[in-house]
DNA sequence: CGTTTCCAGTTAACCGGTTTAGCTCTTATA
DNA sequence: TATAAGAGCTAAACCGGTTAACTGGAAACG
């Protein structure tokens, strides 16, 4: 299996160009083609510089990742722990982080989180393997083992989209800015009624959002009311349920994730209720599936592509030495204007002639002013 | 940065035991540690043989993946090259490799194959950096280059899903046993008049559900029509279109993906056409998705996490020597029964009153036996 | 004129494993 | 009784880079 120098049989090999080579090539040694080709600023003849590089790229020469890392003690390599790849927002994200760190000549090992005592396993595995420098997680709940045994280990890593707060290693966007700009689009359609799908509470980014609905409907004096706890289509599909099981429904929701409108989308069809005439649906996060659904969905963009991108730049950051700090992305979050919101059909709706609209049947409260 | 042996600092950085390490702690040189803990037989006395694995595991010793694959030669990773992330097909074939590699403790590298010129680099820039010992490649078209960079290379790479005739390194699936069992659900629904929406044609998967789908449809004397080239929405909403279009068109419409479903129900939608009342319809590919769509989606179970995992066995495999072989994973397709399919509507339909189908006003022609 | 400084490099140690060659001691064999 | 054959281990080279320490000569400096 030895392939060094030559290989007298009929099948060449085709073997790598080490940095010996290069330096053979070139006429110096080895030590100063590293120096060279590393880029270091040193007393050196041009045209001797010249040569290394020259001689580098004709043989096509690649420093050997192993035995980099092993002087250099570290990998190039971060790791990545997502909920599920089957959920399109952490697919793009991945997307963002995977594209930004290839850029950077860093490898990314993508982990599905199926379950937190695995992945815990398995991240430490990689870390005590020296296979990684650093770990990004998009899926830590609060109670999730990770974290401590990261900072135990002093591995550096960043929180992606679910964050912790206090842990200076938050990697977000203005969700809120999202949500508030939901509620400005439907209150200019003429909705005065809305409803907010959220996420599992425990979530930061569920926080943000139902913060930006709440404050944003409030303060234009809109009846608002927040359900649900799960970001799936079945979540979004009970959640829903409720809601049109009130006695009085919001004119329009405004989902969390396109997964949940997905599932609101089900129940309005089983209930024979019509979008946008029923009720006006938007989600927060555009993807390709929203042009497809019955009807097209009405979304808010976000950047999360970006996310992921942004994460690795933080990571590489710490493994340089920063010290963690918290990260937000610019967010320009816009409609994307389909057909599943409309003016609320019937403007009496949004101010039921009986006057109050309590009590109300289920475990939900509206909030907000009463005209 | 330097932590060899003491750090007298109070921060005590916790650092990696190493081989030397259990070696001392043993009693033993390293050499003997080295080949005890990778398992070689040989003549050894019990109780240093458990010595050494009690000092490892008490020091919870990992062999350094950077050593180990420098002296080795191997990198102990792999890539896996798709299509792209957001489509849930892929995911899960992603899904199925890294859990695989996971267990065999090889580590995965996830690559979107955004462009063919730009992904050849990427796996050429991760081979040539010794980064991978070989390329799993979910995404060639024919005229892609990679395969013949890694050929001339010789590194180990297999195809996935999207296979490569005469290659021998193909690991796929009996898809023609899904588009058969397809054919006769609807048949046995009473359906006599049916179509296929299929994928690129120059792609085997697309050719093997074609096959599987006209092999049988023609065995049972049913009129059959395939249109289509893509798998995406767009392409199934489009073939869709030429199908409704159609003089006289199928009551029972098969996809080869559940994203061209998808489509081909935004079309009916459009269309005002009733799902299953006046066709009914039915996907390759199970995906959670599916039980939420309007109407939730019949479909046809298909082991691509089982593909997955597959290809890391067969990669793993050509890397320890073996010779390349087509794999093909075993396929025990179910019909998962939900709300898109039903009887057709009107019986006569299926074999219009007026005689024979023909003029076609579209470019598609039925197959089959006009009885 | 002797010494220091700078230029333009080279030598060799080292990272943490794996593996080949070899060494010592006991036991079986001719 | 000499010797070959294991049993049971150790020493050291090696993988391919990086980097601290060093060298020989020319120029600058006091």
């Amino acid at each position: 299996m030895s392939s060094t120098g030559d290989t007298p049989l009929e099948t060449a090999a085709p073997t790598r160009a080490r940095l010996v080579d290069v330096a053979r090539v070139a006429g110096v040694s080895k030590a100063l083609a590293s120096r060279i080709l590393n880029g270091e600023q040193l007393p050196i003849r041009p045209e001797t510089r010249n040569r290394v590089v020259v001689a580098a790229r004709g043989l096509d020469y690649r420093p050997h990742a192993a035995a980099r890392s092993l002087k250099r003690g570290e990998t190039g390599a971060l790791s990545l722990l997502i909920p599920t790849l089957t959920n399109p927002v952490f697919a793009l994200i991945s997307r963002g982080a995977v594209e930004r760190a290839l850029e950077r000549d860093v490898a990314v090992l993508l982990i599905e989180d199926s379950a937190p005592a695995r992945a815990s396993e398995l991240v430490s595995r990689l870390v005590q393997g020296g296979r990684i420098d650093g770990a990004m997680l998009a899926s830590v709940q609060p109670e999730h083992p990770l974290p401590r045994t990261l900072e135990r280990l002093r591995i550096p890593h960043v929180f992606v989209h679910r964050t912790v707060p206090g842990s200076n290693r938050n990697v977000s966007m203005a969700d809120q800015k999202a949500s508030a700009l939901a509620v400005d689009y439907l209150a200019q359609l003429g909705h005065r009624s809305i409803a907010h799908i959220a996420g599992p509470r425990l979530l930061t980014t569920t926080q943000r959002l139902v913060e930006g609905f709440s404050a944003r409907a409030a303060e234009l004096g809109l009846r608002h009311v927040v359900v649900g706890d799960d970001f799936s289509e079945p979540g979004g599909a009970k959640a829903a349920g409720e809601l049109f099981d009130l006695r009085v429904p919001p004119t329009a929701i405004y989902t969390g994730s396109l997964t949940q409108a997905v599932g609101a989308l089900h129940v309005a069809f089983e209930r024979g209720l019509r979008v946008p005439d029923d009720f006006s649906l938007i989600a927060s996060g555009e993807l390709p599936l929203a042009n497809y659904l019955n009807p097209p969905l009405t979304s808010i963009s976000l950047p999360l592509a970006e996310l992921g991108a942004a994460a690795v730049d933080a990571l590489v950051g710490q493994i340089a030495g920063d010290e963690p700090r918290d990260v937000v992305v610019e967010t320009h979050p816009e409609v994307i204007v389909r057909s599943s919101t409309a003016p609320p059909q019937d403007p009496t709706g949004a101010d039921p002639p009986a006057g109050r609209a309590r009590p109300v049947p289920v475990a939900v409260e509206w909030h907000g002013l009463i005209e």
